[in-house]
DNA sequence: TGCAAAGCAGAATATTTATTTCGTTTTGAC
DNA sequence: GTCAAAACGAAATAAATATTCTGCTTTGCA
């Protein structure tokens, strides 16, 4: 009887299997001179081109390195894996800018109700303020400052827990020398309130799940008078960002069904101060 | 026989089968409104985390959004593609030549002169969040969810830059059932209102520089009363933290001379969810 | 040059994943 | 309310993709 010869390649004892995309890179190039022909042309294309091949089949792969499919599979178990798909979970978390998949953190957030609120809530901010800087155009900044510097006046709505933001949003501009109105948190004043809009003023409505009706309601009569709205919500589907001329997405992370507002405010943040540099260039100028 | 109604689905003769993401976005934008409920689902899924779906399989994305995997071929056919792969063909085209990474936008243009302050806050923020999960101790936020379980009624107090931590609080804690009592923001009336604090409440105060004298005062006479204070604070120094019982701190990184209230408001909402989560177990028993 | 060990290609198989089918439920018009 | 059309969910089927298996080829050493 031979030996399974292939099996003996990932010995167990080796360098722990890489999990994160760096790890498997620097393993990739330690390894790669002991390598043989066929396996180097593959850890080549893995480090040459990690994003394609996380979107690549192996069929495709194949055809694109003229290395046979099955190559690709004893490369993976030469570098400690159990197939090639393992490595490309790898390579599409890395793709993904992630830590886990979005797949795996659904199952394991299911898991981990145990974790500290402290972490969970934490870590969950961090991601949503890493999307939010991925989610944000530049540009979308720019336009948003050009209405709110063009505005004769600014309002700003939103309520319950998007009421931090609003009033934090108000309270910056504000500070600015900006002419802001603030619309009450709560209560049947909110509808008539919206008269006091004029043409030429700017709206800025903040909005997050549940969305408030009433802000809904503003926002849609602000709209029909043709003053342009710049709405702060979590998707480009909300109710608000149907008329809206801008639409900013802070989308929260949820963990363990409370959502943070920490993107919404420093997104809020960044357009205030955006808005008060310009306004200190002008000035300078 | 019946009409085979899915089929009907994609008209051949409406808009032109989208080829591109951007093509696809605003088709699905377009058409959203008209899309029955778990379609709808489907299209905000694919509108709101693209990158995710790209690297998702249908089972994944059917857990993720709770819409069951025939719905998503049924979602293809509506919008004119004859499966939902070639949907993903699209996002996956997109997904390969976006727009680069978070960490490689940081570091470069940390290395030009002007950092925006998209990139310049969001990483202010991101470095206070760290700093909260290893200053805080766990035990400082048992003690301060067993003052708050315990209190008769709970006040909160903070104003300006202060105010949405204060009012985001007040409305989680409300949320959670509490009797909760909010200062109003500002104005003379504030001083009157701490009439109101009786021995057996709790005070939450929220103050950050530079520190509210109204703040300051509300909580010196609370504190006099014998009330306890609980306070959410820049450092153990700050003024109203002399008078507190238990402090935390949400030490504010600051950028460009503006300091986030990402930490603030995060830390606010753990000590909320500790809260909520120690009287759901005590409920539950 | 001979021989064993390792490497390899191609086909067969197993597994995963997408899609279809069909009975049930919901929705909307009358 | 009643009925028909549409939408939906669950399971069956089809398609794709990954992995294994086999025999052949190359490599390296004596």
């Amino acid at each position: 009887m031979t030996v399974l010869r292939d099996d003996l390649l990932g010995q167990p004892s080796e360098t722990p299997t890489p999990q994160t995309y760096p790890e498997l890179r620097s393993a990739l190039l330690a390894r790669y001179d002991g390598l043989p022909a066929q396996l180097k042309i593959v850890a080549q294309f893995l480090i040459d081109k990690p994003n394609d091949a996380a979107l690549m089949t192996i069929a495709a792969l194949s055809e694109a390195t003229g290395v046979q499919p099955s190559a690709f599979i004893r490369f993976s178990k030469a570098v400690g894996f159990k197939g090639f798909s393992e490595i490309q979970t790898i390579l599409r978390d890395n793709l993904s800018n992630r830590q886990v998949s979005y797949a795996e953190r659904v199952t394991r957030s299911s898991q981990s109700a145990s974790l500290a609120p402290l972490e969970r809530f934490t870590q969950s901010a961090i991601d949503s303020l890493s999307t939010l800087v991925e989610s944000t155009p530049p540009a979308n900044i720019d336009a948003g400052v050009k209405l709110l510097r063009n505005a004769r006046q600014i309002h700003v709505v939103g309520h319950r827990r998007s009421w931090p933001v609003a009033s934090y949003f108000a309270y910056m501009m504000a500070g600015f020398g900006a002419a802001t109105h603030l619309f009450s948190p709560t209560g049947p004043m909110a509808e008539a309130d919206a008269s006091i809009v004029r043409p030429g003023d700017v709206m800025v409505a903040v909005s997050f799940p549940r969305y408030s009706e009433e802000t809904a309601r503003i926002v849609e009569q602000t709209a029909a008078m043709n003053v342009p709205v710049i709405a702060i919500t979590n998707s480009r589907v909300a109710p608000i960002a149907r008329q809206a001329q801008i639409v900013f997405e802070a989308d929260q992370d949820e963990a363990a069904g409370f959502r943070s507002l920490a993107s919404a405010i420093v997104l809020a943040q960044v357009i205030a101060v955006s808005y008060g540099e310009a306004i200190a260039a002008e000035a300078s100028r």
